[in-house]
DNA sequence: AGCACGCCGACT
DNA sequence: GTCGGCGTGCTC
């Protein structure tokens, strides 16, 4: 979270030295008995002058591993290395100079130097060594994390050439006649006088099996393209309004160095005509920036609207790109063009070195935080980032997190408001309707069927949000009452009537769809509850001549059909779109003048204490799609708790107010931001190991008592998912120092044990999950 | 993680 | 007699 970011970095700043005393962390973490062998005040002038690095290597290591340089070999930090590792050789990346030599035994050297210069900037090196330490992950795998795939090994660090293939229109076609798909291609790169590249090709229906037949009958070759000049051919900005420009001015420029501003702008505000302005304004043409969105939100349009003013300047950085676009992206980052990065979480990885501004929209999106392996947070680390380089960070969202919110009170960022919806609209009229003892109709209550058949009636478009996927979240039997169950999870399979498969959600578990009770026997296993299928259909059925798009991951799985249907929405005419979480980020529907949701309940009663604070964003951001044109929008809220607090002041449209609310109950019950918090989690094929673990890392970690508490063991929410039972242990602190000398502390101790096979555990810090 | 070493079952 | 199962230990 970006307080415990801006905290711990001046904490970590503390044992972040400078590069020759930086040894003292890695010491500790590198070899623990060499540690204790060699204090670090035996420092002497000759063990200073070893002449040895310290290598990252990409194994799940909490240390790093000292070379020896040969003679006449010159070495840097941020260079790669080839390294003798056991039997065999590795790539590494050179971290810092080793400060001394380990007495015990004797170095391996250097084998080869793979870089010219360092191919890793030193602030980004910095960056993820604190990330290493903040996270506590293994170093090697940290910085491994920042290089492309193709740079992990030790393939030399040249920007690729992207490739153009032309018709050979000099000789005369030899193609049998019953290839007539190749004759297809020959005449369609024909029309092509610019050439055209291999992912071109494909989207134009041809595959790279043609193209080569082509290519071997001398009728097509390749030719790689001249590097341009980047060049900013843009459309003029919008002009902003009177909130807009006053927010603009009140920005830090980047020459000002680091600052943090967190720009609250109601959905429909025009934030981002305010980042388009403020880079236009502060960039030169030799500066780096990097803006970055939550995975769900790097949908065409968002790219398009910098695109459309910042032209070639634009380059994106997500998980869709293949390992070439990776590369050449990262190398063009790392070679200092001065580039504009739309980019996702892994994007604050990427090796800047003119970075100027750093924007972070939707600030409070769980999709920062990494869920598996490295588990940083794009958002903090950000924060960080800003500070090493010296620039503005902007973190931009309707709904800031409660972190944020909470750096704000202590004055560590700067709150800039939108509190007007750009043009003329208005904000949208919140309704909050009791269902207790309403009839349903797949989960659509009589006045809400009503409502949208006025809105469809009246030619605009309807959003209905439900936060499940499949027809139905459960199947029982209507005889004996047996509920299907996932035999590899604690959960309930879901079935997706559009496959005939019931479905875990949890795990990769599929089987056939029958109306037999594998318990009774008898016919009657049924659907019950709603998801996206059954209230697609049920309002099919009432609006036979209204379109009904649904979006969920199921219908937008196929590559494209998300713009196919976002681009029937954007031609205005009356439909009825139902979706999950997905249709509640960024979209801008102008014609959407009402938005429902089915149940708003499932956040309402968690055990996660961050379940309010989501429900709230999650609600106020979906409420937000509705009247962003010039029609009023009015959103309806189904619930069976209608006097729910949360619920009453969503009605008010007064999200900081109810934010602070909550800001003040997480102070009172001493839950982050205003303390911190880290989980070790620990699955095995057993509970009884899982727990077990962990049980014995309490003892350890409270034996050596010092000012935090620890929870746990507990099985997680969902214990058992995919066939493994999963435990886990809460640390909690009122400061981040003690958290994080008992969270090292732990990591030690559990990499000393000797665990069987398929006993894991995993560190979680400002962990997001939290069952 | 990856790899080698090491010690027990069904095969040429 | 040996190929190969995965348990254990180590990697500067």
């Amino acid at each position: 979270m970006s307080g415990t970011a801006f905290e711990s970095r001046a904490e970590g700043m503390q044992n972040h030295a400078p590069p020759q005393s930086d040894g003292a962390y890695y010491q500790i973490l590198s070899d623990s008995q060499a540690a204790v062998a060699r204090p670090m005040s035996s420092k002497t002038p000759e063990t200073l002058s070893v002449n040895a690095v310290r290598v990252a290597l990409a194994r799940p290591l909490r240390r790093l591993f000292d070379y020896s340089i040969p003679e006449g070999m010159n070495v840097t930090p941020g260079q790669r290395v080839r390294v003798p590792f056991g039997h065999h050789y590795l790539t590494g990346i050179v971290v810092s100079r080793c400060a001394e030599a380990p007495t015990e035994f004797k170095l391996k050297p250097i084998d080869e130097v793979l870089d010219e210069d360092a191919l890793i900037p030193q602030d980004l090196l910095d960056l993820l060594s604190w990330a290493a330490r903040y996270y506590q992950h293994p170093p090697g795998e940290c910085l491994f994390a920042a290089l492309p795939p193709q740079l992990r090994t030790a393939r030399a660090a040249e920007l690729p050439q992207p490739e153009r293939w032309f018709a050979n229109t000099a000789e005369a076609p030899d193609i049998p006649a019953r290839a007539h798909r190749q004759r297809a291609l020959l005449d369609w790169l024909g029309a092509q006088p610019q050439g055209a590249d291999k992912t071109t090709i494909d989207a134009a229906g041809f595959n790279q099996t043609l193209l080569k037949a082509l290519a071997d009958r001398g009728l097509a070759f390749n030719r790689p393209v001249e590097p341009k000049t980047i060049t900013t051919t843009g459309e003029p900005l919008v002009a902003l309004n009177p909130g807009q420009q006053q927010v603009l001015e009140a920005l830090p420029p980047p020459d000002d160095g680091f600052s943090t501003t967190l720009v609250y702008g109601v959905t429909g505000s025009g934030k981002t005509e305010v980042y388009l302005h403020y880079l236009n304004n502060w960039l030169d043409d030799t500066s780096q920036a990097l803006v970055m969105v939550p995975e769900i939100n790097l949908t065409p349009q968002t790219v398009n609207r910098f695109r459309r003013h910042f032209g070639e300047r634009i380059i994106v950085w997500h998980s869709a790109l293949n390992d070439t676009e990776r590369t050449r992206a990262w190398l063009r980052v790392q070679r200092g063009e001065p580039l504009i990065v739309v980019g996702t979480r892994s994007a604050i990885l990427l090796p800047f070195r003119k970075l100027k501004t750093l924007i972070v929209d939707e600030e409070h999106d769980s999709s920062y935080k990494q869920n598996e392996g490295f588990r940083y947070s794009g958002r903090d680390l950000a924060v960080y980032r800003g500070q090493v380089s010296s620039c503005p960070v902007i973190l931009g969202t309707a709904t800031p997190s409660l972190e944020s919110l909470h750096n704000v009170r202590l004055g560590r960022y700067q709150m800039l408001k939108l509190e007007q919806r750009a043009a003329s609209a208005k904000p949208p009229k919140i309704r909050i309707l009791d269902i207790r003892s309403r009839p349903l109709d797949g989960g659509l209550s009589r006045p809400l069927i009503d409502e949208i058949g006025q809105r469809v009636e009246a030619g605009d478009q309807v959003l209905i949000f439900i936060n499940r996927r499949g027809f139905a979240p459960v199947m029982m039997c209507f005889d004996c009452g047996h509920i299907m169950e996932c035999p590899h999870c604690d959960s309930r399979l879901a079935l997706h009537r559009q496959d005939q498969l019931l479905h875990c959600h949890h795990c990769d578990f599929r089987m056939r769809a029958t109306p037999q009770c594998p318990k009774c026997k008898s016919g009657k296993l049924s659907p019950v509850g709603e998801g996206t299928e059954r209230t697609e259909e049920v309002l099919q059925q009432h609006f036979p001549n209204t379109p009904v798009l649904r979006v969920d991951r199921d219908s937008t799985r196929r590559k494209g059909s998300m713009e196919q249907i976002l681009e029937n929405v954007h031609q205005g005419t009356p439909c009825i779109l139902v979706g999950t979480q997905m249709l509640a980020k960024g979209h801008d529907f102008p014609n959407v003048t009402l938005v429902a949701v089915v149940n708003a309940d499932g956040g309402l009663f968690s055990v996660d204490f961050r379940a309010p604070e989501q429900l709230l964003q999650t609600l106020t951001q979906v409420s937000g799609r509705a009247g962003r044109g010039k029609k009023e929008g009015h959103v309806l809220i189904q619930t069976c708790h209608g006097e729910h607090p949360l619920l009453q002041g969503l009605a008010d449209n007064d999200y900081l107010g109810l934010a602070r609310l909550l800001l003040d109950e997480r102070t009172e019950a001493e839950l982050p931001p205003a303390s911190f918090m880290a989980i070790i989690r620990a699955e095995a094929v057993d509970m009884a190991q899982s727990v077990g673990l962990l049980d014995a890392l309490s003892q350890h970690v409270l034996a050596s008592g010092d000012d935090i508490q620890v929870l746990g063991p507990l099985p997680s929410v969902m214990a058992r998912k995919a066939g493994r039972y999963r435990a886990q242990l809460i640390f909690q602190a009122a400061t981040r120092k003690p958290l994080h000398t008992q969270l090292q502390n732990a990591c030690l101790w559990l990499e000393r044990q000797k665990l069987p096979r398929h006993l894991r555990w995993q560190v979680d810090v400002d962990p997001v999950e939290t069952g």
